[in-house]
Order: C-alpha cells, then structure tokens, then sequence
DNA sequence: AAATGTCACAACCGCCGCCAA
DNA sequence: GTTGGCGGCGGTTGTGACATT
C-alpha cells in the first residue's frame, strides 16, 4: 500500500536551514493556536514549510521545554542504561530524559557515546565488552589463568604487568559467556561475588519484590542484562529472559506530564533526574558512582560533549561500572 | 595561508502504526 | 476489511565549524 508523501516535492515548499523570521512565525503560531494539524499549520502560520518540517522544528529546536546544552554524567549514565533495555528507541528514551529531545540523544549516541563504548572495547549494539579488542581471552583461557593457585602470577612474575582488577573483571565477564561457562562454575561466580562487597551490595540493591500481572506486555531484554536484571527478569517461552512492562518505569520513570501539550506549555523543573533518581532505590544504587556522586545534579554541566578531553578516561558509565567494579583504565592493561 | 579531514548537529527521508471514513 | 491521512519514529544526509597537515 502505497502513500502520498506528506511533502510534495515539487510544490515549491522551502526546504533547509530555518530562518529566525520562520521560526518566529511559528513560534507565535503555535503560542496562540497550540500545536497539532501539522499539514494545515504551514498554510495558517504563513510558511511556506511543510508540516512534517514544521512539526520538526518545533519538537527538535523550538520547544520551550527544551534543555540546551551539554549532556551531564547523569544523563549520559540515564542513557547507556536505557539504551542498553531499549535499544535504538530514541524516544523511548528520551521520554526518560526531561528536556532532551530523541534526535538530540540520537545524535549525541551517534557522535559521542558509541565512540567512547568502541574505544572501551564495548560493542555499542550489545553493551557487552568486546574482549576481542582486549585480546583477553586466549590469555584466560590458557591453562596458566586456570591455575587454582592464587599466587600464580607471582610465581611467574606476571603481577606486575597484569592490572588485577582488570583481571577480576575478565573473570567476571567470561563467566557470564556462554562459551566460557565450563571455565567457571557457579562456585567462582559465587566466590567472585563474596570477594567483592560493592557487587553483592548492588545484586542486594537489586532485590526488588517480586514483579506482578505476568500477563503484561513483555520486553525482550538484550543479553548483558540478563546478568543485571537476573533477579527480577523472567524466561519466556523462547527461554530469553524478559523483563515486565513495569518494572522499566520503576527504574527509569517516566517524567508525570507525558503528554506533548503539557510538557510543551509546562516546562519541567524538579521533575529532573534528580527526582527520578531520588525517587527510585534500585536505580540509584547501580547509579551511583565516585564521579557522578560528587556532582550536583544541578551544577554547571560537566564537559561531557563538545570538549576535546580524553574521552575514554573521562567516561564512566553506571551500566559499565557494575560490570567493571573499580575504575579501570584500558590503556592502562594494554 | 590554503587545502584537507573530522566533528557535531540540524534537518530530511522513508517507513510504520493508528485511526477514521 | 480496505484505504488513505496523519503523527511519530529511526536512519541518514548536508553543511558549517573547527582541527590538522
């Protein structure tokens, strides 16, 4: 079934940048008559834009809700770990985020954090560690990493070249492989998670009373969270693990005024992340980390895009923190 | 100083789901 | 049940700004 494009091609509509004397007009347009009816608006409005652009530019720049500006380390955090629940839905996401807008996280997840996720050896798609970058693999599953000896490294003069804690991490992550599951029982996992007190105190943050109405719309959960939200998700028929409708929004809660009008003429002010964070236990446990907890929520934006910093040491993700217990350097290993 | 490369982001394009006729 | 309009979404492109050679 074929559609008309909303925009005729050829009918001498204005395409391109937008000038401020259109922005102007829609502006006052939308301020006296609210939005809605896109196709009709251009004509009402005097523009000579078709809908589809006008109600671009009004969602993606001209909205008054809308928080210019620098993504925060919160935000950033926010959105590595929606993104890892929700994959590419941009809107999804930022319907999480208050004053940002889809295409703004979508850019700013094109240009910034899939860069950085890359750079980490994590693949951006899976939010899983790429160890094939690393190159840590045929190492720890030589017969050398499998020694039970604790001080094996010592007795071959390793210590000193090896970064323990990245050692610990790579334990950690090839445990939660499939393909490396003969490598470590459940007993190391056990262990692992008793040797390291803010794991087991985030797995306990995790313990969220059990999730009712089963007959609620699933979600698919991508792999890397089976392991995060083990204690909460369930298998379907297919034996993937999902995670109930619900239980997203009582992580990541939706901001009270939703609906497009409210927002638009009701700018959100404590209806930030600070309160989506203060409000919600088990999301600000696994939020929580050394930077972002001594950075005010509402100080100056710290420089997390637009900056020329070493983005790989200045980035620290809540989702890569669970996996990666201690702030670790890459570089520094490899 | 000019040419070239890279980055950031606004805007566009095409498809999809919903809904009314 | 079918068709077509509309709003919305996600992927992609265009382009100006900035950095590098």
């Amino acid at each position: 079934m074929g559609r008309a494009p909303c925009c005729d091609k050829n009918n001498g509509l204005k395409k391109g940048p937008w000038t401020p004397e259109e922005d102007l007009l829609l502006i006052n347009y939308i301020q006296k008559h609210g939005p809605g009816n896109w196709r009709n608006l251009p004509k009402n409005a005097g523009l000579q834009r078709c809908g589809k652009s006008c109600r671009l530019r009004w969602t993606n720049y001209l909205r008054p809700d809308i928080k210019r500006g620098r993504f925060s380390f919160e935000e950033e955090e926010t959105i590595i770990q929606l993104h890892s629940l929700l994959g590419n839905k941009w809107s999804a996401i930022a319907a999480r985020l208050p004053g940002r807008t889809d295409n703004e996280i979508k850019n700013y997840w094109n240009t910034h954090i899939k860069k950085r996720l890359l750079k980490m050896g994590i693949d951006p798609v899976t939010h899983r560690p790429r160890l094939d970058l690393l190159d840590l693999s045929s190492f720890l599953n030589s017969s050398l990493f499998n020694s039970t000896n604790p001080n094996f490294l010592n007795y071959l003069g390793l210590q000193s070249q090896v970064n323990s804690e990245l050692l610990k991490l790579a334990t950690t992550l090839l445990a939660s492989n499939p393909q490396n599951q003969e490598l470590y029982n459940s007993q190391t996992l056990h262990e692992n998670t008793l040797y390291n007190p803010q794991m087991q105190n985030q797995i306990q943050q995790f313990q969220i009373p059990a999730l009712e109405n089963p007959s609620c719309q699933k979600q698919v959960l991508q792999p890397n969270m089976e392991q995060l939200l083990g204690n909460i998700a369930c298998q379907n028929s297919q034996g993937n693990l999902e995670l109930p409708c619900n239980s997203l929004d009582e992580f990541f809660p939706l901001p009270t005024n939703v609906n497009s009008n409210e927002a638009m003429y009701n700018s959100p002010e404590s209806s930030d992340l600070e309160a989506l964070l203060s409000n919600n236990k088990s999301f600000d446990s696994v939020s929580s980390t050394p930077i972002s907890s001594t950075t005010p929520l509402h100080s100056s934006p710290t420089l997390v895009n637009g900056g020329k910093e070493d983005e790989t040491a200045t980035f620290c993700s809540d989702f890569l923190k669970y996996q990666f217990p201690e702030l670790l350097d890459i570089n520094e290993f490899v």
